[in-house]
DNA sequence: CTGAAAGCGCTAACAC
DNA sequence: GTGTTAGCGCTTTCAG
């Protein structure tokens, strides 16, 4: 086992890996990057191997950018790291996608901040990094910080007003029609959909999806079955009673937090789920949706996959033209959701 | 407004605005840099300045470190940035600190990957990083990779079975105190604990905190009012029934996800939050402990300053001795914690 | 098969 | 006040 030497205070450089093997520096560059092509003898590679081991050396990724000349830098800029789990999900999919072609995310979480904004694109831009990913924390249009220009750049999870600049969104019209599908396969017809109040693309995109999804099944769309709340836990608790006045088998809520709110109140009124009425969420935020009771059948927002394909696009691998590109939510089926009562469950409310 | 230029393909270097300056790159540097010492004619300053705005010019920070020898870079490695909302605070709070001393975070999350775990130390020590931030999603003892002795570092969130090493964790007695308090204060004697079957250090810690809290009360210590269950909503569900049996008027969980399963099975008993019975958590988790009714008084796990305060140490800010630091987990007050019910909660079990 | 030399962008000494 | 030189750690011609 390799002694644990403290860090040394400066680090092993190539030249001193040559003297020791008694070699020149070109030979050790050679060795060490593995260039195959290069005519090096096995008793000299062995050698600068073994000096190598020896005295602990790290190439210096940062020379190595200075004279290739670009670096192997890409920049993450988030509003929201700390405040919600979605941003995690956006980095880890970033930073595997950029590992794969050799690339280091360098992050920034301004928390809305214009003025940090500003500094970590300037960091980013003195890094000399390949480009800027900026992303936000819920899908919605976004300014772009001047500087921003100065990168190449793609938008994650939000787009700009202005047109052909690259984003990556989630795509909010099939996912609500994945939502309501899963109702409207188990032979629900009177399907409510609880839409946030709150103005959004998803508000939008959810509520489309939801009336693409009653149309392909041969359901008219009726608007007493639209209701809408703020989109959290509170939202959905208040919304119980208009909901239940509608005469709903089965509800879409606009996210699960929704969804959670409204179980609290649906208990409240002795109506259980699936039994007495099916219910589906939107944004798979595990925390929630998979440990109510029931769990939850909702739609993932696909996080992981909007960095990734960020990423991708960063560094042209996928030849699509400029603009926007929707990644599709898969459904997350879980126990929330059955077919309709034969009685509908106004029956079983309290008095 | 400057021209929206594409990203150039090779940025302006220091000597490109010399040239346009009329000056050598050694007086770009001084004034790019700011340094007041140097003696710099206010014309030539005005010139450098105007060229340096002209043509965009970034100082190369990657040309910077190679010759001043030490980088700007903190790495932090993270085992579930994706998974849980936890890393996002401690990322948050590494990176306002380390900026405030000019450094970048470079970050990199392994999902406990070994092999990842290994690439992300390579490519942080081959960037020469300042030193690295190993930090993990729950409080628990950790192994030290091997590589990592490379560098200078600090545990973060978890901490090392050898002696002298740095770590920075939540102080999960004193925390187990402060949610014990909250009951104790508004004059509850029977006080259960709902503590985790899954051994941790919070589990022995947040129990510790539990006996010493009754203690300052004047209470006895009755193990009948502990209770175990799995730390989940699910757990807190089915612990319920033992719960109420034991006749407590006040409840302690082990973390904000067991409480949010108590309500649910509380809430099918009849018992009221807090009228019949006081409930506290653990952890602060926003979305659930916000927004469960009633909201949930808790204990914040301190992640901001756990990065924070990493920081401060791995820089050397703070002249502490080496080992592990306990940060301290504040109270957070919501609405589920009231004085005693004159009756104890079973009154109002259902049959 | 291997080494010497030049140069990536920048700053620090030291001239002038 | 400002320019020249050297060199940070590395790779890349190009010789030999």
């Amino acid at each position: 086992m390799k002694e644990r030497d403290t860090p040394a205070r400066r680090p092993t450089t190539i030249r001193e890996v040559a003297e020791a093997a008694g070699v020149s520096p070109t030979t050790v560059s050679l060795v060490a990057n593995r260039k195959e092509d290069a005519r090096i003898s096995a008793e000299t590679r062995r050698r600068v191997r073994e000096a190598i081991e020896r005295l602990g050396y790290r190439p210096n990724a940062l020379a190595k950018t200075l004279v290739s000349g670009s670096s192997r830098f890409i920049g993450l800029i988030a509003d929201a790291i700390a405040t919600t789990p979605f941003a995690g999900q956006i980095i880890h999919g970033a930073q595997d996608e950029a590992w794969k072609h050799g690339y280091a995310l360098l992050i920034a979480n301004t928390e809305g901040n214009e003025q940090l904004e500003r500094d970590a694109i300037s960091m980013m831009l003195e890094h000399k990094v390949r480009g800027i990913l900026y992303s936000t924390w819920f899908h919605r249009a976004s300014e772009i910080p001047e500087s921003l220009w100065e990168a190449d750049f793609v938008l994650v999870n939000c787009f700009a007003e202005v047109a052909g600049v690259r984003a990556v969104v989630p795509d909010e019209v099939q996912g609500g029609r994945a939502a309501t599908e899963l109702l409207a396969r188990q032979g629900h017809t009177r399907i409510a959909f609880i839409n946030a109040t709150t103005p959004a693309p998803a508000k939008d995109g959810r509520l489309a999806g939801y009336r693409a999804a009653l149309d392909d099944a041969g359901l008219a769309f009726d608007p007493t079955f639209t209701l809408e709340a703020y989109p959290d836990q509170e939202g959905g608790y208040g919304a119980v009673s208009e909901l239940l006045d509608t005469g709903a088998t089965a509800v879409y809520c606009y996210n699960d937090r929704m969804a959670a709110g409204l179980y609290d109140g649906l208990r409240e009124h002795g109506v259980s789920v699936p039994g007495d009425l099916s219910v589906v969420g939107f944004d798979n935020q595990e925390v929630i949706a998979a440990h109510v009771r029931p769990p939850l059948s909702t739609v993932a927002l696909p996080h992981y996959d909007l960095g990734a394909v960020a990423v991708r696009r960063l560094l042209g691998l996928d030849d699509s033209e400029d603009g926007v590109i929707k990644v599709s939510c898969p459904a997350v089926e879980r126990e929330s959701v059955g077919p309709p009562a034969s009685a509908g469950p106004a029956l079983h409310r309290r008095p």
